[in-house]
DNA sequence: ATAAAACTTCAAGTAACTTGAAGTTCAAGC
DNA sequence: GCTTGAACTTCAAGTTACTTGAAGTTTTAT
């Protein structure tokens, strides 16, 4: 049963041994069992949690969030809603995130084109591009 | 010329003051000039050189780009290309992340739909979100 | 003169790990 | 049975970009 050592674990994961250590630590997984030698061992059971831990953080959840998550997980009465709601919330937020990023990728741009068509090519008398960027967007969230 | 104080060049900046001291120990503004007392006291140039910083910052250029960003700033022959070349690699990240997010939002918000047709509104038996969740995309960057 | 606001430095905390050092245990080969 | 090397162990410090806190000093206002 519990026969995985440390690295296969971590290779079944996705996940660096230091990264299982560091999520035992802070008690996203449950205090591995140990070998006589002291040694942690694995369960398939363990992958299963590692990888959804995996797959949490990778949809950008915060480890807080995850720890919530699990907790939900774990509980008997699995309560579905509650982690649909920590995923609607979390799905809010990327979408700022997107609509932040998309912003900035025009400014961004529009940047790059005016030093490009205003300096062109050669090191001119003086790049306008930083004060242009000092113009933009006062917006601060 | 050297008259304001550090909680004004904070406030005509949006930064913190703690995040300037910052900013000088880690070299991105210069050493400030001192008063008797041994207040830091700046002028309009620093917070020129302030706000380009927090604009590059608030652009996602990290603390490392915005230091190379600065040097060209600095340097006599303002090579606009290299500032428009940095401006361009950091777009072509912003891209990426944007993909990224958006196969992230498609996959939660099936998630969060699925969870709320099969599990329907009361704690069902069991929940499939975690089980659905573990299946999606394999894909590691 | 005194009180309060603004400043000073230095150290530690934050997120989410990664990296390094130094030592231990395990599995395999001879 | 012994030795080697991979895999493991713990603990501490490094990373990024700041923020927070403690304890003391300076400036400003009344």
């Amino acid at each position: 049963m519990h026969d995985l050592r440390i690295g296969l674990l971590a290779k079944q994961t996705g996940t660096s041994t230091p990264t299982i250590r560091f999520y035992e630590e802070i008690g996203l997984l449950p205090e591995a069992c140990r070998q006589e030698g002291g040694q942690r061992r694995y369960s398939q059971k363990d992958v299963r949690r590692l990888q959804l831990i995996r797959r949490c953080r990778d949809f950008g959840f915060s480890v807080e969030q995850v720890r919530q998550l699990m907790a939900i997980y774990d509980s008997p009465d699995s309560a579905c809603n509650d982690a649909a709601q920590i995923a609607q919330q979390h799905l809010e937020a990327i979408q700022e995130k997107i609509d932040e990023l998309t912003v900035l990728r025009s400014q961004i741009s529009e940047l790059v084109l005016r030093c490009e068509t205003s300096c062109a090519g050669g090191s001119g008398p003086r790049c306008t591009v930083f004060d242009d960027a000092a113009q933009l967007t006062k917006s601060r969230s």
